[in-house]
Parts: structure tokens; C-alpha cells; sequence
DNA sequence: CGAATGGCGTTTGTATACAATAAGCTGCCT
DNA sequence: AGGCAGCTTATTGTATACAAACGCCATTCG
């Protein structure tokens, strides 16, 4: 993509993302253009690129709000993320190479490093984890299956809920990678599947906690 | 959508479905422009639809290609679509409401009618198929999942494909579709799940076959 | 003779003006 | 007072002009 569309879409989903646009309200195609310094051209392609995305949706009369996201569409997303990740690893574990599985191997090592650290150097640990994951992707070798993946694995959400782990739960995804190296490894699609189901289970669970107590404490301040 | 942008995606749509644009061709926006007699902006629109669709492809320099479908690719689509129809029915078996039901016993019967006619009413019998799945997704209650299957299923493969289905094919599906109505009234997201894998799956084959006949034919007639 | 480079033509990207549509308001009628 | 009609304004849709990027071809230099 080009300069002007880029940087409208990064923006405008960087701005929903921080919640400077609040879910469910209005967005005015030239306001953003204008927060973005572009025209509305390359604003209209990002709302509808993020439409695809769903963080945005549109009205029947055509007009653009945020999306509010439910805990319940969280769980959607997530539920859709478990069962193509899991087919994802399915495939990766009949098709992965001897260089792919080394470089999984030492993805996974580096982020064992981020952790071992005297303090867990979290957006380590959330690089090598994507790049765990995308090469996963790589070895199971269908392009619909990566394009339904990234609509599913909302980065954000994700980094969030990275944050969001205790150190735990980040020794839990480490020992679980290790798990799915050595389904890999043996070419047993179907452990690999399940070890990524519960992998990614877990995380969701584990966000959801955080979550939940994140609204607690939101509840109790508004009590106070 | 609005009439301008509507018209033109459904005609670079059919274009391409009919072999009009032929896979692999280079696609410039002005000619379709002038071709859907509208300007390039909506164009625009539709390619970048048809895109996320996997339609349409672009290289590394934005231009557009039309996508050129190998029976490899047309495999990981309908096994992403087994897999999601699969989760769809099992989410659908464990909400689908009496009045859902109902419909899609409705939309079965239809389905036998345009078989049991004196000559097999394909058109029928597809219109029927199309709003049974329907069904099924609206009681699955996930959008997220919807919009998903929406991009999987190429409404017009699925067409050709029930085209090349031959009576016997079709009775199968019949069939098929009523055990999938035993396993919603017993609520059972297990069983609804594995028939509606075994219905896809079938589909996928039957298909193939019909396929790899017609590719030996045209073979044939180059060699004559 | 081959490879690099520079310019030309083609194609896409962006901005902007104008058209169409829908929402909201105002005032009138009941 | 309530609701509807018609107008006004806000917002999106479409067309078009211009800018930028890219590929292709020819020409030149090693």
C-alpha cells in the first residue's frame, strides 16, 4: 500500500485501538481525513479495509461507527482463532521443513531469554511470539488460511493480553511451544493441533480473567 | 452499496466467473471503468473487495490480476469451508430456536420437490441448499463466523459444482440435510457437526471428479 | 555483445469538486 | 401537545483532474 493510505489506516486503527475514537461512536470520513492529513480517498479505503476487519461497522444508511466489542464477540474471535490456528498446525506439523522448525526452535529460545530476564522484557516476548506463530503459518502453506488468520488475531487484543500475562502464564506458552516443537518434530498433525487449541484456549481464558478484574476495579472506582 | 459501486462488482464479478477476464489477465481500472460505465472510484471499490475475496490479486507494484485458481487452492477453500460449516452447525445445534428449525425442514422439502420433479430443477434445488446453510449460520449467531464462510464459499463454484452433481449426488444432500435436522433436534453439536463435515467433504469430491473429467476432456480435444 | 540508464507511456494513487442521499430541525396543522 | 411536511444541513458517493510510481524500450557505454 502507498504512503497516504498507509498512514491513514495505521492511524485510524491506532486511534480506535487506544480508544481516542470511542467504540460506537461516529466516524466522519473527512474529520479523519484531516486528523490524518490526507484527503478522504485513502480514508474511504482504510474504513473499508477495517470494515473487513470489523472495527468498524456501518449503519444501512451507509454511515461509520467503532465498533464495541462484547466480551461475548471476544469470545467469538477467539473461538475462531483456536479452531484455524489449530488447523494451521495441523498442517504446519505434515509440511514443515528442517529450516523452519530451526527457526521456530530459536524463535521459541529467544523467548525464553525475554523471560529468564531479571525482569520479563515483555514486547520481546511478544516479538518472538509472533514470529513463532508466523512461521507456523509459513510451513502450513495456505493463503486464505494466513488472510483469515490476521482478520482473526487482532494484534492489538493480543498485545494486550500479552501485557496482561503474569509471568506464569508466560512460562506456560514457552513450555507449550516446546510441546508443539516436538509434535513437529514427530509429524503428528493431530497433537500439534490439539497442543494449539489449548494454547491459544489458555490465552483467552487468561485475558478474560484480566478483564474481568480490569472491570471490577473499573465498577469499584465508579462506586467510591 | 450504492448503485454505482454495486453494479460494478457484481459485473467484474461475473466477468471473471464466466471467463470473461481470464485468470491470470492483467486487470486495469480504467477499462473495467469504462466497461461497468462508471468512473474508476467505484471500480476501485470492487477490486479491492474482490481482493479480500481472493478474486483478484495484485503484484508487488498494485497492479491487478485476475486470480488464476489451481484445483490446489480450490481444495484449502473447501476445507476451510468444511471446517467452518462445521463449527456453524455445531453452534448452530446447541441455540437453533423452533421457528429456525422449522424453516429449514421447509427449505429441505423444497429441496426434494425440485429432485422428485419429473427433471431434476437445479436452480431450485440450489436456491433451497442456499437457504438451508443459511439457516444454519443465522442459528450459529456469530457474524464474525459469517462473514468468514461468506469469503470461503464462491457462491459461483458452488453453483457450477451443483450443476455437475448428478441425481445421485443430489439425494445425498437431501439426505444428508435431514439427518443434520435429527442431530439439531436432539441438540446434538457433536453429531451436526461431523454430517455437515461429511456433506461438505462429499461436495468437494463430487466436484473434483466432475472437474477432472472436464480437464481430460479438453485435453482430449487439444490433442485432436 | 551485454548490461546499465534514462526517458516515455501506462497505470495506479490522491485530491477535490460536485451530486445524491439521509438525518435533523422548524414550523405548521390537527 | 403531537406528529408530519418540507426544508436545511451533514455525510457519503461519484467523477475527474492531476501526481506519482512503475515497466518497458531504446540507446549508449563498457
Amino acid at each position: 500500500m502507498s504512503r497516504a493510505s498507509d498512514r491513514a489506516y495505521n492511524h485510524i486503527r491506532s486511534m480506535i485501538l487506544s480508544g481516542e475514537l470511542q467504540p460506537g461512536s461516529q466516524i466522519r470520513e473527512e474529520a479523519l481525513a484531516e486528523l490524518c492529513g490526507v484527503s478522504r480517498t485513502p480514508v474511504r479505503d482504510s474504513l473499508r479495509r477495517l470494515e473487513t476487519e470489523m472495527f468498524v461497522r456501518r449503519n444501512e444508511s451507509q454511515r461509520s461507527f467503532v465498533t464495541n466489542w462484547s466480551l461475548d464477540d471476544l469470545k467469538d474471535a477467539f473461538e475462531l482463532r483456536a479452531m484455524l490456528e489449530a488447523h494451521a498446525a495441523k498442517r504446519a506439523a505434515l509440511r514443515i521443513t528442517r529450516d523452519q522448525l530451526a527457526r521456530m526452535r530459536d524463535h521459541n529460545g529467544k523467548l525464553k531469554q525475554a523471560i529468564d530476564a531479571s525482569r520479563p522484557d515483555v514486547p520481546r516476548f511478544i516479538d518472538s511470539n509472533r514470529l513463532f506463530h508466523a512461521t507456523i503459518l509459513e510451513a502450513a502453506a495456505s493463503e486464505r488460511l494466513a488472510n483469515m488468520l490476521m482478520q482473526v488475531t487482532e494484534q492489538p487484543v493480543i498485545l494486550r493480553t500479552a501485557r496482561q500475562y503474569d509471568l506464569e502464564n508466560l512460562r506456560r506458552s514457552h513450555h507449550e511451544h516446546d510441546e508443539l516443537l516436538i509434535a513437529f518434530d514427530n509429524r503428528d498433525g493431530d497433537w500439534a493441533a490439539a497442543v494449539m487449541t489449548a494454547h491459544i484456549r489458555r490465552a483467552f481464558h487468561a485475558y478474560a480473567e484480566a478483564h474481568s478484574t480490569d472491570t471490577e476495579i473499573r465498577k469499584a472506582n465508579l462506586a467510591a
